[in-house]
RNA sequence: GCGCCCGUAGCUCAGCUGGAUAGAGCAUCUGACUACGGAUCAGAAGGCCGGGAGUUCGAAUCUCUCCGGGCGCGCCA
């Protein structure tokens, strides 16, 4: 049982003998950032005191003492300080409960908070245009969506991976054009794709092929090999196309209609999607009777409703603008807003040299995420892009993330595991087998070093909660480099084995050991980095 | 003009539902190696949290306003 359940429990006795009624819903405990103010830490005599017409430092002061005259398990002393704070004061043994429940509970299972209930979430990333190679700002929405993928996945929810694929229109038109023309060694359509890449690929192009055809396939191909560098898999690559071919915006616009949120005006007919917040209403299709570009979008979002309870699309900034309307348009079907949920990355500057990054020559005007990839890899790749808010616009450079030392985050993180390893194999080496934790004992454990390492992965469920709900995987990065930390501290101060530790010792540490890669096996499997066993 | 995101240490960034003396990494300076990989560790220094006002016992966090930056604002995709 986790030791906050125990410390609530007693809090929610010692304010019924207060007299508080009705007890608050929830009742907050803390890590204090400030060591000296215990252990944990709840507001909860500040939080109730005003209701209760209470003084905050009395109601503390009476919650104190009716703690301290029975403390909860674990609880050497309980204190009020400053404005009314309760600061509880453990021992030890409280930690060793976490080792156990590491240990016990295993990669599989420790930090996997049930958000979803088995609900299906259906998590839509990349969605490029297949015409092009993926650019590196493509990488950041890839690695977030990826790893939200995997946050929900470990939180309870049943996850499909998804893309979009553009393949009707007039940019596969011009594109399939410009390969034509490249393979007919005439100049590209004004209009029409300018990148090396064009060239490349019509070189492999056969003679005879359907220019759009092959083009789609290997544009496709393209994306899926720069993906699947990043161990990224889409379970279902969805074509554009086939709304149309399945009769699936027909369906979607009768839908629409019947809903009464269809109108015509100017020869054109549009969506009421002011009804729900939009700014202005919009175009479905255009008075030339083409469909707009959002027109199948809601037919897409329609139909991955029909096989999905909770949608999560990852969109670029530049995209934030549609956002209203794709959320007013799934209203108007009679979709909560909330079973749609949209997250933005903001750009990325990439820095190289010092100097700003210039577009690549292959594709003409963009950065390829595969250079991006050749340059640093794919483990740092992955990290960097999910060290940092997809909130906040991201620099990121590519000396820093290259360089193969410890002033490189993922280096550091796995290094930290490869250390491990490490252990593992020298005490191996030894003749040393790790025993059962019952046959251990933790007690020894007393060394600040040992005791960090148990603080931090005491937090790692809240951690993994906290980036689900939050959509931030870079919590999950922050919490890695913290244990990380951690463990170099450690590794540094605790050997375990050698002169002067003993056999009961090393088998104390071994368990922390073996923990601490629990951990961090844990939060490198959700950011989709490898935790190599040396480097 | 309107909308979304951002503004925190020299640099890159954290900071869950408002909590106590605002954190980390890099860079800088100073220390620590006869043992599991020193690819490490420890210490120092560095801040009107963009400005102002408000709400609150308490604001980096919430509200308003101003300033600065990015991205959008089409019967384009």
């Amino acid at each position: 049982m986790d030791v906050r359940d125990h410390l609530r429990t007693a809090l929610q006795e010692a304010l019924t003998a207060a007299g508080i009624d009705p007890l608050p819903e929830e009742i907050a405990l803390e890590r204090p950032a400030n060591r000296d103010h215990g252990d944990w830490s709840s507001n909860v005599a500040l939080a109730t005191a005003k209701n209760a017409g209470r003084n905050p430092r009395e109601l503390g002061q009476q919650l104190c003492d009716a703690l301290n005259e029975n403390p909860p398990v674990h609880v050497t002393s309980v204190e009020i300080a400053g404005p009314g704070f309760v600061n509880f004061r453990l021992a030890d043994t409280w930690l060793y409960d976490v080792l156990g429940d590491v240990l016990d509970q295993g990669v599989d299972s420790y930090a996997t908070p049930d958000l979803g209930g088995g609900k299906h979430v259906n998590v839509e990333f990349v969605s490029a245009n297949p015409n092009k190679p993926l650019h590196a700002g493509h990488g950041r929405g890839a690695c977030y969506g990826d790893s939200i993928a995997r946050l929900k996945e470990r939180c309870g929810f049943e996850v499909t991976r998804e893309t979009y694929i553009n393949d009707r229109g007039v940019q596969m038109k011009n594109y399939a054009a410009s390969l034509a023309a490249s393979k007919a060694g005439q100049p590209i359509p004004e209009d029409g794709y300018q990148g090396a890449y064009i060239h490349e690929w019509a070189d492999e192009m056969p003679v005879g092929a359907d220019p759009l055809e092959w083009g789609l396939e290997r544009g496709m191909d393209s994306h899926r090999a720069t993906l699947e560098a990043l161990d990224i898999h889409h379970e279902i690559w969805f074509s554009e196309r086939s709304l149309v071919a399945n009769e699936k915006i027909n369906a979607a616009l009768a839908d629409l209609r019947s809903h009464g949120a269809v109108f015509e005006e100017d020869g054109a007919v549009w969506l009421r999607t002011t009804d729900f917040g939009d700014d202005k209403d919009r175009v479905l299709v255009k008075s030339d009777g083409d469909l707009t570009y959002l027109t199948p979008d809601i037919a897409y979002h329609r139909e991955k409703f029909e096989r999905s309870d909770l949608l999560f699309n990852v969109w670029g900034a530049d995209h934030h603008g549609y956002v209203a309307r794709m959320k007013a348009a799934m209203q108007l079907l009679g979709h909560d807003p909330d079973e749609l949920e949209i997250a933005i990355t903001q750009m990325v500057d990439f820095v190289k040299d010092g100097e700003p990054m210039k577009m690549s020559g292959r594709s003409g005007n963009q950065i390829d995420l595969d250079d991006i990839i050749a340059e640093v890899g794919p483990d740092a790749a992955r990290f960097t892009y999910l060290m940092q808010s997809v909130d906040s616009r991201q620099t990121f450079d590519l000396d820093e993330v290259a360089s193969r030392a410890m002033d490189n985050p993922v280096f550091y993180v796995q290094m930290a595991h490869a250390r491990i390893c490490q252990i593992l194999v020298k005490v191996a080496e030894a003749g040393i087998e790790r025993l059962p934790l019952a046959d251990v004992d933790t007690s020894l454990l007393t060394h600040e070093r040992e005791l960090d390492l148990l603080r931090s992965l005491d937090t790692l469920p809240d951690t993994v909660r906290i980036a689900c709900e939050d959509n931030g995987p870079h919590r999950v990065s922050a919490w890695a480099r913290e244990q990380a930390a951690a463990l170099h501290g450690f590794y540094h101060d605790c050997y375990v084995m050698g002169d002067g530790v003993s056999a009961e010792l090393t088998q104390a540490r071994l368990a922390l050991v073996a923990a601490s890669q629990v951990g961090l096996q844990i939060a490198l499997q959700l950011l989709g980095v490898s935790a190599p066993e040396s480097m």
